[in-house]
DNA sequence: AGACTACTCGCAATCGTTTGCGCAATCGTT
DNA sequence: AACGATTGCGCAAACGATTGCGAGTAGTCT
């Protein structure tokens, strides 16, 4: 900039406030300042800038896994409506790992990003409470509650959603309807399967606790989960799965075992990521608005960034259930 | 660090060379330092730090689509490298747009990134070239050739990809076999139908120009030119996609027009994203080693880090036919 | 003519680090 | 006792922007 400005024959001071347009300058100034800076192409260091206004325009997104298809849209729903607001984005993996999660934060906080979004990991206890907590900057969690944690929150109907997947099944006839859980502690896991329990009550079915089988919300624990669901007897008749990676699991499973999908076994899964309109066959599941979250919560975080204390606010978006191919009525075992 | 240092009754100075363990310190003052530090529970501000250092330790990363699977994979990828070497990535979307992809070139040298890792967004031209040439830091382009730019790259045996999903196709007893391309101007596209054209010509099948398509590695794209192809007569028989989403677009048209695949039409793909394993029927496909790329990819830019000046340098994975079950031999239309 | 307003512009401090340079104290040697 | 080498530390100038304050000039009004 001072280049600029010795070329130009004036102050830095005029040529950032020519930059910026922050007060009045002369016609002839301008010209010259102009000039000059195209003819050094002259680009602005943001640091110095971040520096001194205590701005740096850019937000975190700590993510469990930004290559999980759902966590992609959502990012990059965020990322597009960031971007046109000048704000850039951050990546960071935590790999539902607590202490890597941790490390991010601090990573974050030190490079002064101006928020923060963050989708909790699983266990997390009360050292992410505190360290989430201790951060002063706009903070926005995604999908999954932290209790104890007073920030904004852009989540769905997780225990509609279960509810909802669940007496699909009932009402399908079916009576023995397993479920595959993501970790304890994850309210987005837990609603879901609340749902799921309060689907079986409404419909007075009677809740078999090793019908529950807690994964990971990974392929690999569906497909784990499913062998050992599907080797009890009675067989259960369908598996309501809280995500869709570990529904297509479930279905790789009932397939190496001969059990065919849906005439002998039903599967709803969660997310309706792309994968599950085209895997085979189509996967019922409960769907998310991927990218209305990652739209509110930009939204909510440029809202923030204008008034800092604003009360905290949870937008809860709807889920909807959408019915393909892997449901079918349950068959009656008369013979 | 002012707070630490008075603090501790020392100088700022000291404290730097505490942190940096940059010069030796006496004992008494260690722990002086120590105390203030955790008391204040101090966070150095890494703005500062670079703004002095020349140095963000932080790359840009700029993708057509961050939500596609095989770019999020990548891109997960080097992000996991990346930060094992506390290096950080700021992500951006092109949109497949030449000036987007401009304006998030120009946004990340503001913020001074140490490197950026790019791919190549369609129809680039000379803009870009020049755009890129212009960088004084280290630039690796991934995935798609940029003639004329000569930096690192890192990218896979794309015209071999092509030559042996075809050949396989041609070995399956094919002879009418149509070509779903990406956008003109991607080298990655380019060398893929170059590889289908080879495999042709090797076989002495005669080239059909109307039997290629130019798409743009989106559903869609695959889905409309699917439907086109296959009203063809005589009807094509096999169709090689150049990306999997196109060839999963193609299944669906497929299956809308009541062709039956693998016994009516045989599809191939290419990158073996995750849905190709799960679509209805399992995708055959050209694997690309997408981890791979990206650790590469990382390390290529470490090294470049440590030596500006060596020679560029292209880095060329390779691809593997997957052979799954969307490929069968061609009926003879005898009987 | 003097005073007051309006308009342009530059000086220099500041954001929070790093680091070259130099000063003081201590130690070891003859 | 005198002197060089070694060690431990602080001063102050950067890095590249923003901005409060004030200085200078010109124009307007009494």
């Amino acid at each position: 900039m001072r280049d600029v400005a010795e070329k130009a024959g004036v102050s830095i001071t005029s040529v950032s406030h020519f930059i910026n347009n922050t007060r009045p300058i002369s016609d002839s100034l301008k010209e010259q300042i102009e000039l000059a800076m195209t003819d050094l192409d002259f680009q602005p260091n943001a640091l110095a800038r971040s520096l001194r206004l205590k701005q740096t325009k850019s937000v975190g997104i700590i993510v469990p896994d930004s290559a999980n298809p759902f966590f992609a849209n959502v990012t990059r729903s965020i990322e597009k409506a960031l971007f046109a607001n000048h704000y850039n984005v951050i990546l960071g993996n935590s790999d539902g790992d607590l202490d890597r999660a941790l490390l991010y934060l601090k990573v974050m906080t030190e490079r002064q990003v101006d928020g923060l979004i963050f989708i909790d990991v699983g266990a997390s206890g009360d050292v992410l409470n505190a360290a989430l907590r201790s951060l002063n900057i706009p903070v926005i969690l995604i999908d999954r509650i932290v209790p104890g944690v007073e920030v904004d929150y852009v989540t769905v109907t997780n225990i509609r959603g279960g509810f909802d997947a669940t007496q699909h099944l009932i009402s399908l006839g079916h009576r023995r309807i397993a479920c595959l859980t993501g970790p304890r502690g994850l309210t987005a896991s837990m609603d879901r399967v609340a749902g799921y329990r309060q689907a079986l009550s409404e419909a007075d079915l009677p809740l078999d606790e090793n019908l529950i089988y807690t994964g990971d919300f990974q392929f690999e624990s569906g497909y784990d989960g499913a062998r050992q669901l599907l080797n009890l007897s009675p067989r259960p008749t369908a598996i309501f799965a809280c995500n869709d990676l570990m529904a297509v699991g479930v279905m790789r499973a009932a397939a190496e075992l001969g059990i065919v999908v849906p005439s002998e076994l039903s599967v709803v899964g969660f997310d309706d990521i792309p994968l599950a309109k085209f895997s085979a066959p189509a996967l019922t599941t409960i769907a998310q608005p991927t990218e209305q979250i990652g739209i509110l919560t930009a939204n909510r975080f440029l809202k923030r960034m204008q008034n800092q204390d604003l009360p905290p606010e949870q937008q809860i978006l709807e889920t909807e259930l959408l019915i393909r191919q892997t449901t079918a009525p349950a068959l009656t075992k008369r013979g």
